[in-house]
DNA sequence: TAATTAAAATATAATGATTATCATTTAATA
DNA sequence: TATTAAATGATAATCATTATATTTTAATTA
């Protein structure tokens, strides 16, 4: 899909140029720290603020168009929405990437013990990648 | 277990009051912020530094004595450090709880995936607790 | 038990990250 | 094309964390 202008606005998002960037970027690059994210945007946006990354990056949260990924040790990430997912993060490299890993188990096995109503579960698995292996 | 300061020195780490009770309030409350934390030690030392809670966190965590959890939209936790487990986060208190979640499992499914080597794995449970039900 | 010393505590300054403010610009709509 | 609410950019303000310098203290040893 190419269409960032629609993929924002059904989100009720504007859709500004460094919108359409924003979104271009993550979905090129898959998880990208604030700073990053800056430095990406600032070749296309010379006089791009700072701040402009960080509203967007809270109004896109705020309407579910991306997500932070806190991970351990390390700068958050942030990601487009998609279906349910964990992640990989490579202790080396720090590089972070999806992985399909069936959390439903999880949310069963877990049930039975108390009264604890789970809405959602995240997982990260740190190691090491192929490529820093 | 009292003796924090037999487990302090285990760890490397000097056996001041000001860590005894970093320790005691851990082992108390279970989780704690770091501004929660400065608000409780503030009760026994009136004029504890902000800095000395944060040197001390994070020599405590280099030296493994206690462990950062990292909350989903949220404020990190810190916990003594403990046999494996996975967290439980209250989306409506805050509250973080411990629970015993199997994560062998998900090691073992995942490995035949990718090459890339799990060392460690961390889950957050969100939801609602017993109490806020 | 007192003396020694490296490390820790405190106070505070400095830095870094994030948010707020405000004037200007622009996307969406009519 | 004109209108307007919202977004951008520049920058100040705030909040979180770390660094620095001086004083104090836990651990060790004479």
């Amino acid at each position: 899909m190419e269409n960032y202008t629609e993929m924002l606005r059904s989100h009720n998002l504007k859709a500004t140029p460094q919108r359409i960037e924003i979104t271009n970027a993550l979905m090129v690059h898959g998880h990208l720290t604030i700073e990053k994210l800056y430095e990406i945007l600032l070749k296309k946006f010379s006089s791009i603020s700072l701040a402009t990354i960080y509203k967007n990056i809270n109004i896109m949260i705020e309407s579910a168009f991306i997500q932070e990924v806190k991970v351990p040790r390390a700068k958050s990430v942030y990601e487009l929405t998609k279906e349910a997912h964990s992640h990989l993060v490579c202790e080396k490299c720090g590089n972070v990437e999806d992985t399909s890993v069936d959390l439903s188990s999880i949310k069963k096995l877990d049930l039975g013990e108390s009264a604890f109503k789970i809405n959602k579960a995240e997982l990260v698995l740190s190691g090491i990648c192929e490529d820093c292996q």
